[in-house]
RNA sequence: CGGGGCGUGGCUCAGCUUGGCUAGAGCGCAGCGUUCGGGACGCUGAGGUCACAGGUUCAAAUCCUGUCGCCCCGACCA
């Protein structure tokens, strides 16, 4: 991609509506723009980061033997009166009557929409197990929007729903999810906590929250600071069962929560199979999210610096920046086109700086955005046709020259 | 919803206490010139119903009332 051609309007100063990091910086490095509080428009640069989280997921749910699915986001009232949640969640459904005087909302979560569906093909032990996700735009009428990204009313999650005939089964695909979760929150970069939570609103026996420890995170967790298990916050809990060490307080961004369900919802909207001795038994249940947009926050909290956001590789827009100092000089020019070229012919996702702006602007901007690699085409080039190559993370800087260039750059990608 | 803060060109802010010339600065933007490896410099220029509504006054960005919006602290959650 050519600068000139995308758009990533970057601020040098920071805007006054932001206060944490990550909301700083995706503002910032032009990730997002505030439309009104907790509603977001995702920039080009934003789009890209989304995009790639969301390929991890999908990699990793696909592998987890769930299946890809999309529901409507726009319900009628009826589901959740099954459900009983119209009341519980009563507070943060966005709900509105359409032209022939329907209640409808826009669905919050998934578990009634996804229930009914099963409902109507699943009748037998033989289609069980089952797992389907969806990656898509939940609304909710949140009491306090804040941190940018981290708490919005209109955000991307990632939600699965497992549909077991028995206990076992859904401790197989609760396994299983949880197994997925760290893989992909390693992939992201992300250093995380696993622990045990209330199930809250959602129901069932059992959950784990998956936290991201930040600054800005509105959520409390308790840690030993010998082995690292996590704990939920209490007042009771004083120290480590292992350890016996005082527990640590680390504020924390929930990035991800997976509950056993057990009947819940199968009870109420009568999802039923007839098992092999042909008795009629509700489908046993669990369901997995993950908010995919507060991901991009949760990175950022953990991954940046004094000059800006340092992206994991896997999740950064582009893997590498090519910045040519001066684009009037045609042997410059001419370098950082050939480079981009072989990469792009490489399938590398390459930025190429070709903004008419002087070399600080673009160092400053580069950094700014975080990508992994810069590749550096300056007055050092016209001197000793070598490459500058720069890793965002440690600073480290390289000079190649051109015949092993290209093959440098993927060893660092790759490694 | 309760408590606190803020609203002045695209961005960051000054001016408001103690009303008074055509409302300012820096950044950004446009043009010209000089610069050119860590957010350059000079000159010229565009851009603002001072959040909105009402009130007080000869006169309101400034004082009063109300409304709206944004941020932060609490309850909710991915």
């Amino acid at each position: 991609m050519l600068w000139s051609k995308t758009f990533i309007p970057t601020l040098r100063e920071v805007p006054q509506e932001a206060e944490s990091i990550s909301h700083q910086l995706m503002l910032r490095a032009g990730l997002v723009r505030m439309l009104m509080a907790g509603v977001y428009s995702y920039l080009p640069l934003g789009l890209d980061v989304l995009n790639n989280i969301e390929s991890i997921i999908r990699d990793e749910m696909n592998k987890a033997g769930a299946a890809e699915l999309l529901l409507p986001a726009l319900q009628p009232k009826e589901l959740w009166l099954k459900s009983g949640r119209d009341k519980t969640l009563a507070e943060v459904m966005i709900r509105f009557t359409d032209r022939r005087g329907r209640d409808l909302c826009l669905g919050p979560t998934h578990e009634e929409v996804i229930t009914d569906l099963v409902k109507n093909s699943v009748s037998s032990y033989r289609q069980l197990p089952l797992v389907l996700y969806q990656i898509q735009t939940k609304f909710r009428d949140e009491i306090r929007p804040r941190f940018g990204v981290v708490r919005a009313c209109e955000f991307i999650m990632k939600d699965a729903y497992s549909f077991d005939q028995d206990e076992a089964g859904l401790e197989n695909n609760y396994q299983a999810m949880h197994a997925a979760y760290k893989n992909i929150f390693r992939r992201c970069g992300l250093d995380y906590l696993s622990i045990e939570a209330d199930p809250g609103v959602m129901g069932g026996n059992m959950s784990h929250e998956f936290m991201v420890p930040a600054v800005s995170g509105e959520d409390v967790v308790l840690r030993c600071p010998a082995c690292k298990i996590a704990y939920a916050f209490s007042e009771d809990q004083k120290s480590c069962l292992k350890c016996k060490v005082k527990l640590e307080k680390v504020n924390c961004i929930e990035i991800g929560h997976i509950f056993k369900l057990g009947t819940k919802y199968s009870l109420a909207l009568e999802a039923n199979f007839l098992d092999a001795e042909g008795k009629l038994k509700p489908i046993i249940m669990g369901c997995y999210g993950i908010g995919v947009s507060r991901l991009i926050a949760a990175i950022i909290e953990q991954n940046n610096d004094e000059n800006g956001i340092i992206w994991p590789g896997e999740v950064s827009p582009f893997r590498v920046v090519v910045l040519p100092l001066d684009i009037a000089d045609k042997k410059i020019m001419q370098k950082a086109q050939d480079i981009y070229g072989q990469l792009s012919a490489k399938g590398v996702s390459v930025l190429l700086d070709d903004r008419d702006e002087r070399a600080g602007v673009k160092f400053k901007d580069a950094d700014l955005l975080g990508i992994t690699l810069q590749v550096v085409i300056g007055k050092e080039f016209l001197k000793s046709n070598e490459v500058e190559l720069k890793l965002r993370k440690s600073n480290e800087k390289f000079f190649k020259n051109s015949e092993e260039l290209i093959r440098e750059i993927e060893k660092i990608l790759n490694g």
